[in-house]
DNA sequence: CTGTTAGCGCATTCAC
DNA sequence: GTGAATGCGCTAACAG
């Protein structure tokens, strides 16, 4: 069933049909019979030829590192909700924190595959940046800030920051376990707020009470072993997220060390991870849905002006304080 | 740049260019010529008229219910890790638990849209199968048993009787909190193992004690303190997730009620939220991600043979004893 | 192994 | 307002 048997059963020509389902430029009497035709045969244009011809999917790609992370997730349904209620789809590109794999999707979506991309990236290698550039359809970079590029990302340096000034209140000692330096969302911005307010409240962190470890509830619990075995006396440690303050947290219980009372404890996030041990750790709350929601919103107001402008959206947090940290 | 460039440049028929990129029938000389000039122009082929000309669009359909949620999100990255390395890729449709979203998708999909779909549905209307069988693309229904299609599920009723039947031994009074009925996975099955199990071990449930719930921690929270109130002896609590059981878990906490001791809890999924409270929530493992990976290879066979065998295809599971029963 | 030919189903001129 | 004609970029016979 396609247009022309449409066409030739309604008594008018392809071009008409073609029109009813476009811009509507189509007599009441053609229209209608046209509309008793379709329903009859239950005829659906199809989308194959219409991309072809108009070389518009209605399809915007999203590449993330991997699915399996609350902050991820939310983002994800954000978007889908922003796109979805636009009449577009979503294709994605799981990672697993593959560069090879970003640069494999980067190049698939590279010519026309999809209207536009949201990329989800963490380190971005010269790779990156030249496919990018290649690209001939736009792209928004969520969840890290980078030049040249319409992004929305979250405020990770002063959220850092005002979270390590309200600790210096009640903490003396601190450890750090951070992630990668080249996730510079994630790795530096959280870790650069923290040291820098620690700094301007007069409270010095030795480099071996600073370590890094990998997205995970495990490497939390291994580096607050790590930390209290070379340095007893900590108590505050600032966890990158709360997958990891949640393992530090596990360590602690394990120990006997009472939270927050010897050590108390921050993440970030506000994720329910972190929401249902006993205490609720402290952390900072990021928008990630709304994240998620802003990024779609920007890449449709791109893909409909017909221009990039190369807004840059900076979102807002707020510390939540539970129970893993000192009054 | 298109195909007829590119056979320009290299000195070839367009039918060879096409070649190169598909059956390969191409002579060394020629195919080092196409090679040659694909690189210095960085052509890819438009998917677009290939999907035209072929009818094919290696695209997937996927279907869920929400993304927020740990059993979902580890079937999709199984899914994602099978058709990303089979070339093919993934539509993602999150519908929010909107059944008109579901049904929505599906019409989306109905048409050629995609090569095939997975769907995770949770419950079926009679307008679901009315779609469903309507369908021109195969379909695969994952983590729900569902007549005259293939799917992929787990064993909730088993998980439940066999963890229900270890939990006889040390308990004695037994509360239960699940989810709607309508879900015959979750809702329906693990209750239905858990009261059979309970009864062929000679132990008695009374209706009130078994209540029903969302798929939220604050549920459990709410329904244990509801259960505890009437019914203070309670010994034992089953919960449908995990997630029902943190926040089980919340309230005996705060209630100073001593878990395993006072009150053992069991959940299902062995998520990471279940893993990180203080004790750990024994739970019944599904192998999701693997789930998700076996949906996808039997949705991939489907497509290569041609025909849908309708295979049903149950997964195990594993009680993963952890601090929150007894021994 | 290779080139020629003929569409896939649609949207969009351009006349009328 | 409408129809005839054209081509989007590709694959799949077919003949050589």
């Amino acid at each position: 069933m396609n247009i022309n048997e449409i066409a030739k059963l309604a008594g008018v020509s392809r071009a008409t049909v073609s029109r009813y389902f476009n811009d509507g430029y189509v007599s009441a009497e053609k229209k209608e019979a046209i509309r008793q035709v379709i329903e009859q045969t239950g005829y659906e244009p199809s989308m194959q030829a219409r991309n072809l011809r108009t070389n518009v999917t209605r399809l915007i790609g999203v590449i993330i590192p991997r699915i399996q992370s609350e902050a991820v997730n939310r983002m994800v349904a954000g978007i889908s909700e922003i796109l979805s209620a636009d009449g577009y789809q979503l294709l994605l590109a799981n990672t697993q924190n593959k560069p090879k794999e970003e640069l494999k999707y980067l190049r698939l979506f590279r010519k026309n595959q999809v209207d536009g991309i949201i990329f989800m990236g963490t380190i971005f290698s010269k790779e990156h940046i030249k496919l990018m550039k290649e690209l001939d359809v736009p792209i928004v970079i969520i969840a890290q800030e980078f030049d040249n590029y319409s992004c929305v990302y979250q405020d990770d340096y002063h959220a850092a920051y005002d979270a390590a000034r309200m600790l210096a209140k009640t903490g003396s000692h601190f450890g750090y376990i951070g992630v990668t330096e080249k996730d510079k969302a994630v790795g530096q911005s959280r870790k650069k707020g923290t040291l820098d307010a620690l700094k301007e409240n007069g409270i010095k962190i030795a480099k071996k009470d600073i370590c890094e470890t990998q997205f995970r509830v495990d490497g939390g619990y291994e580096k607050t072993q790590y930390l209290l075995e070379q340095s007893p006396n900590i108590d505050t440690i600032i966890c990158a997220t709360d997958g990891i303050a949640a393992g530090a947290l596990r360590y602690l219980h394990e120990k006997n060390i009472s939270v927050p009372d010897q050590v108390q404890l921050l993440g970030f996030g506000d994720t329910e991870l972190g929401s249902v041990v006993t205490p609720a750790i402290t952390s900072v709350h990021f928008h990630y849905k709304t994240t998620g929601m802003e990024s779609a919103k920007l890449l449709l107001e791109i893909l409909q002006s017909g221009n990039d402008m190369q807004k840059k959206i900076k979102m807002g947090y707020q510390i939540i304080e539970k129970g893993s940290t000192r009054k």
